[in-house]
DNA sequence: GATGAATGAGATTTCATTCAT
DNA sequence: GATGAATGAAATCTCATTCAT
């Protein structure tokens, strides 16, 4: 037994719950959840069926491994990202380049889709995942709202409700990606969407400067 | 048997492949395309399940039957409510509205959920919703922000991509309502996130009043 | 389609859960509970897999169902059987008879050593045997002892604890038949064992005749 | 590694078999045969389950020797403790007391539900049992009742059958400890069960008192 | 001798679909 | 046209057993 062969072997173990959980990803993506088949994720990760319950319990827990190991430091990511001093704009630009860069070519952007499509059957994936991610992203883009409204950068405005404005046209361009976007004719740029988001956005938050001022200005003597 | 004997049951069998609809569409709507069985079905709408067969040849079908018949109704209506002359604001406001009221508290809002968790399994509904309701929903978008634009009422966007931008919120709502609306515990008040994304874009949208307008102004004599 | 089809495929119709839980209870006598595939089971019947779960939801229904359909019967005409009035001596023998001659030889005489064997891993079987069987059998027990010895025919005894003693040889014979009699060189006579126990517990019961008798000669003159 | 590792590793590991059987009657007696996972066992014993198969080529096997090891003891014990002259009474007496004092709180009062749940899947259990065990009790309550019967002390009874009578009641005190006690809400008294036996069959036993009244007293000067 | 990762056959249960009546 | 009994192909999950290390 050569120092390599260990190696080799232990390399291979300590790797297989990461190829499981690729192939399990990769699965979700063609099939989705319930179409998945384990036995389609087996073969994928080059393991038999049995070598899966090894690692994770159930389908189901399986799939909320997905979400942990794949979207959770994302998200991570993001909240620390965006965990800066200084003018709220830029740090929605970087939120939604980041989107349109990273998290949208990503195997990890079918994930919404996932969820939304099988929550009904699912229960437990649903609120795994609205505890998991949709209430952490939901308040970080709150807090930044606030913040900007706060510091007089944004117009005061509705932000329990403005959160999903902001979310909304995100969320489309993953959906789309997953669902009708592969039968489309009219390819979508999710970067472009994006910018496009981010300008309106921040137009449609904007503290009416001139306006304002200029009203300022006029009611002055 | 008489006439009117008759006649009840020649209406009665007539009105067979509708009634099986509307049973497939709430039965959708409660547990989804794949978590739906044909006898729930068939027990709502009052036949067995070989009846469905003597209408629908498979379960895919079915669905297909139950997205076309009842989108393109609604689609007809938006369309034609929405095609009027004058500023384009008020129209958009009575979209959102009618998304509110209308749309969303309808059995019919779970389509666009049905049919982003089910694209990737029926290619030929992806094509059809695409062609029926997406493209048209989008083509509608677009010609009021170009009209909105070119009467000067908004300044100029990319609007292209801005269609997602206004679309995104809206299709958030109906998808949280039958994903994980029911199992959140902040509820989502559909119209005010309608009233704040109207807010968003119209600011965000409108042509720079104080400062153009000043400019303008100045400009002129 | 002729009166004959029609009754022939009925007849057949009807007669399938009765043919189900007949071949049931062969499987589960020859294998055991948890060793019964359903499979066998339908092949025995018959029928197919699913055809199974028409009649019954669940491999512990078809067992309770075998119980009822199968044993139940029986414990209801012991009951009436014993419902009588007069001395409780021939009661018992009745019911050892009954016992000998027509449980023993049945199949459902399989049914304690099933209970027995797998209480542990079926909960639910053990709950509900005990309240549909054990309970009522040794209840039906315990109120001929009182009776016999209210009315003087048995002398006092623990009749909490006694009821087990006479139901204890009983239950051996059948699971006996079941477990290791058919490896047994020394075949066993249930009936003898019957009628031995019948003769011990009789004297064993009896209101103290020698000590009385002797009592009552001394008393005599 | 010192003279002590040594000494101690080894004992360790010869040990291990002893220690494999402990850990398997441990986890029959809560789950039954089947309900037995050998992963079970293996963290029982504290090895892992790969080790168990160096010591037991199949989990029957194991079974088997779990029987074996276990059984032959408690026979031998008992055997020894009634093999003394004088009358028999005080012996079935000394024998109820060390059923129910000793065999029914003690693991291996599992075993009879063992091997009449498994005794068609293990003939060569069945067989082994019967030798080992059955027949070794039986005979011994029988030549019991042949040297009571002999000396006057019981009655004339159909000794081969009525063993069976003496044991069934024992018999049912463990198979019920182990089958549908825990889950009735009666709980049963073994001590009292015992108890009751023993004077109900004492008396069921006995020669009319009076005669032998009759005898001692004539024997008295 | 001991490990424990991996296997893979098999069990129950579900349900879209068929077809004799 | 309508029925509903029957089918049979999956799919998830379990666990005794193997074998490279």
């Amino acid at each position: 037994m050569s120092e390599r062969g260990v190696t080799r072997w232990r390399r291979r173990k300590e790797a297989r719950p990461a190829e499981i959980l690729q192939a399990a990803l990769a699965s979700f993506q063609e099939r989705g959840f319930a179409g998945t088949r384990l036995e389609d994720v087996a073969a994928r990760a080059g393991v038999t069926k049995g070598t899966i319950y090894l690692y994770y319990p159930s389908k189901k827990e399986l799939f909320k491994a997905v979400v942990r190991s794949e979207l959770l430091p994302n998200i991570e990511w993001i909240e620390a990202a965006l965990h800066q001093p200084g003018p709220v704009a830029p740090l929605l630009e970087r939120l939604f380049t980041f989107w349109a860069r990273d998290l949208f070519p990503s195997p990890i952007s079918v994930l919404p889709k996932l969820v939304i499509a099988e929550a009904g059957n699912f229960p437990e994936l649903a609120h795994f995942y609205l505890e998991t991610v949709v209430h952490r992203g939901l308040d970080l883009i709150a807090s930044l709202l606030r913040r900007g409204i706060a510091a007089g950068e944004f117009r005061p405005v509705d932000v329990d409700h403005v959160v999903y404005c902001v979310v909304g046209p995100l969320l489309l361009t993953v959906l789309w990606k997953h669902s009708l976007g592969p039968h489309d004719d009219r390819p979508l740029d999710a970067g472009a969407v994006c910018r496009a988001h981010l300008d309106l956005i921040l137009h449609g938050l904007q503290a009416a400067r001139s306006a304002r001022k200029t009203n300022r200005e006029r009611s002055r003597p």
